[in-house]
DNA sequence: AGCACGCCGACT
DNA sequence: GTCGGCGTGCTC
């Protein structure tokens, strides 16, 4: 500091504090400018690019990151506000901002929201400052002036057996007060130190065989093996029957990994049922990976976050978030049952998280692995156009060949149709389960809907009972007594009288749900010992498993399940598989219905003989000649894909052309029309796009709001985001209507 | 997302 | 006459 600084006369010349640009973590676009903190060097940078920071945003203190570009210059620095700290974490790489930037600009949301992804875990953001611990002082305090107390003593027994009390811990156990350990840390007789909490995952000990492998499950995993190696980016599906081994094939490529001292992520479709696959994990690694999912304790969330980001979390299970953890040196991405429609995230910032691993495998020049025994029809085109690579696992493990799918022709017209009060239940499949049960083999029944009965209506007026707040029929759970939404989670009474007529004991369930299925096969096979297994009845993993273990010990030997029971568990007695309505999931005019019903349907057909005993799958349908039901009995998937690409193809659908959906919402109906005559006016031509709409959504009423949507549809060259940016950007909607874009939409709801 | 500012009904 | 409902708009 020179004598002038005191004489300054004009104020712009005064040397200004830095500004940083500071990517907040609101719903906002741009950085905000923020001054350097107190302790920094005037006008030079020092805080480096990622660096995580604390920043006073209105009232509160919230998390950022020091972003690049040009300071906004626009914004006058009387405005700008200083940082308020920084955190000790690592700052995000490059490539973690990299691939910030690019899902927002992907999806079209906020770029403060997609960062808000990344730290998610609030709790792992405070300083680890550790805490304070006590153990034996060194033993050669011989000062004999220090009176060793009762109360003395007692303290120095506990530190005797072992160290690493807190103060709060020893004095309790003790029965004595804190002024006692104060005084013995003072005669250094007990020794006070920091501890700074372990935040680490175990490396999995290096040279754990796995199984041996088949010849193509050799092949395989060499080549994945290699990839890792390389350290570029690959993406390649893993394309094998369930059976077939792919879980141990890209373990192979996970052990290569580890030994080359990288990270591996594992993405599962659904955290709450992999215990399976955890168990599988541990007995061929030893240890348990760390796990990222919604229902983390904070403890162990701030543990894990701060492991990934430190490169001490090996291998990170987890479900679509796990995408935006600071991976210190991320090698190896897997993306298990990679066809599962739940890696699309549709609340909040809309993104698919396999299509998105793989761009974040791109960014850390880092292989991909896409699994899956029915690959998504996207993912098989990708193949075709050679973006990915495809390693084929023929063939199921253990000699079990296939299971035989017969179709059971529900047509009016035909034998089996079901006549009213008959019940839900053919003579071909009635049969098939006693001949089942009588060899002393399972039988499943499969029905992909919960509760007793989708529908209730009153036979004295046909009022149907629905959902006060969603366009839905209000669903039976007879166990209850209640009636569910199954949208918005309504629930109500079971009514003794028709709500609308008061006509007593008129109300009757339409339609069937597993429960009901219970109960018809109560009645058929009384002698059964039946099990129930949905959603709604594992409530807890404790629930889940109890009622697995009863399955493999053979203490139900009918099993009615929703599609719970075709994820992951497989039962070696199992040999019949009966569907109760194999059509379900083809209504609804779902883009990807068809996909959908063909690959819940081949995963449930593949619970059915896995072990010596070949299977048997019955599908009940009133729609036998459809390309689902017909590539499933011939057991052709290639067919029902090529078949399916040519529907898409001609319909200009996914993956040949591109959606976007754009979901207008909002609390008054009359208000949300108005806006959509507004948008639907200022629809652009732009060539090689069509914008459809406005539609009712399919639930044009969900959770209390009215939604109607429009479609962005456009050739592959043309990208939809580019189309809805330039058609919404002039339309301001009013405050109670939201627009929300859905790139690359799943669910039609 | 939160939080405050701002303009219209039932209470000390 | 105030307390408070949540509509609207901003946050460097």
């Amino acid at each position: 500091m020179g004598i002038g600084d005191d004489l300054m006369l004009f104020e712009e010349t005064v040397p200004e504090r830095c500004r940083y640009r500071v990517q907040v973590i609101l719903p906002v676009e741009g950085p905000y400018d923020y001054l350097a903190p107190d302790g920094g060097d005037e006008g030079e940078r020092f805080l480096p690019l990622g660096q995580i920071v604390m920043v006073p945003v209105g009232k509160r203190i919230l998390p950022g990151v020091i972003w690049g570009g040009e300071p906004d210059t626009s914004v006058p620095q009387a405005k700008l506000r200083q940082i308020e700290a920084i955190t000790d974490l690592p700052p995000l790489k490059d490539e973690l901002r990299q691939f910030i930037e690019w899902v927002a600009s992907y999806t079209l949301f906020p770029r403060g929201s997609v960062l808000k992804m990344v730290l998610s875990a609030p709790q792992a953001l405070e300083s680890v400052a550790g805490q304070k611990l006590y153990r034996q002082g060194d033993t050669d305090t011989e000062d004999t002036s220090f009176r060793i107390t009762p109360a003395r003593q007692k303290v120095l027994d506990l530190l005797a057996g072992s160290g690493g009390w807190t103060a709060v811990e020893l004095a309790r156990e003790a029965g004595v007060s804190g002024s006692v350990i104060k005084g013995l840390e003072q005669a250094g007789v007990v020794e006070g130190y920091l501890e700074v909490p372990d935040f680490s995952f175990p490396l999995p000990p290096s040279g754990i065989k796995g199984p041996v492998l088949s010849e193509d499950q050799r092949a395989a995993a060499d080549d994945l093996i290699n990839k890792v190696r390389a350290g570029n980016f690959a993406a390649v599906v893993l394309d094998g029957v369930t059976g077939s081994g792919k879980t141990e094939v890209y373990f192979e490529a996970i052990e290569a990994a580890l030994g080359e001292g990288q990270q591996i992520l594992v993405l599962l479709p659904e955290i709450a049922l992999s215990s399976q696959w955890l168990d599988r994990f541990e007995q061929r690694f030893g240890v348990r990976p760390a796990e990222w999912h919604s229902e983390l304790t904070p403890a162990l969330r701030r543990k894990t976050w701060r492991a990934v980001s430190e490169g001490k979390a090996p291998v990170v299970v987890g479900a679509r978030s796990s995408l935006f953890l600071p991976y210190e040196k991320l090698g190896l991405i897997i993306v298990d049952e990679e066809h599962e429609a739940s890696f699309k995230q549709e609340e909040g910032v809309c993104y698919h998280a396999r299509d998105m691993a793989v761009v974040r495998a791109r960014g850390c020049h880092c292989p991909v692995v896409l699994a899956s025994a029915t690959p998504a029809l996207e993912t098989m085109i990708n193949v075709q156009n050679g973006r990915y690579e495809r390693l084929v696992l023929s063939g199921r493990h253990g000699g079990a060949g296939m299971p035989d799918v017969e179709l059971v022709d529900l047509r009016f017209d035909k034998p089996e149709r079901l006549d009213s009060g008959q019940g839900w239940l053919s003579q071909a499949l009635r049969g098939a389960i006693r001949q089942t049960l009588e060899a002393g083999e399972q039988a499943m029944l499969f029905l992909n809907r919960r509760g007793y009965a989708p529908l209730t209506l009153c036979r004295t007026c046909g009022h149907r009972l629905q959902c006060p707040h969603c366009t839905a029929w209000l669903v039976e759970h007879r166990r209850f007594s209640r009636l569910q939404c199954h949208h918005c989670g309504y629930s109500t009474r079971l009514p003794d009288s028709c709500p609308s007529c008061d006509a007593e004991g008129s109300l009757v369930p339409c339609g069937p749900g597993v429960e009901r299925i219970v109960e018809e096969a109560k009645k058929l096979f009384p002698e059964a010992r039946i099990g129930l297994m949905a959603s709604d009845t594992m409530t807890s993993p404790a629930a889940t498993r109890e009622m697995i273990e009863r399955i493999e010990k053979r203490e139900v030997n009918l099993l009615v399940g929703t599609q719970v029971v075709a994820k992951g568990y497989h039962f070696p007695y199992l040999t019949l598989v009966g569907v109760v309505d194999a059509d379900l999931g083809l209504f609804g005019g779902d883009l990807r219905a068809a996909e959908r019903t063909f690959q819940l349907l081949h995963q449930v057909a593949g619970r059915a003989g896995r072990a010596e005993h070949k299977g048997r799958v019955i599908l009940q349908t009133s729609d036998p000649q459809h390309p689902v039901m017909q590539t499933l009995k011939a057991g052709d998937r290639d067919k029902f894909l090529e078949i399916e690409a040519e529907t898409r193809s001609r319909g200009g659908l996914p993956p040949f052309g591109r959606l976007a959906a754009v979901i207008v919402s909002g609390p008054e109906e009359a208000e949300l029309d108005n806006f959509c005559a507004t948008m639907a006016r200022a629809i652009p031509t732009i060539d090689g796009a069509r914008i459809l709409g406005p539609a009712p959504a399919p639930l044009s009423l969900l959770r209390g709001k009215f939604r109607r949507r429009f479609l962005v549809m456009t050739r592959r060259s043309v990208a939809p985001q580019a189309v809805a940016r330039s058609w919404l950007q002039g339309l301001k909607s009013p405050s109670r209507v939201r627009v929300v874009v859905d790139i690359d939409p799943y669910s039609f709801l």
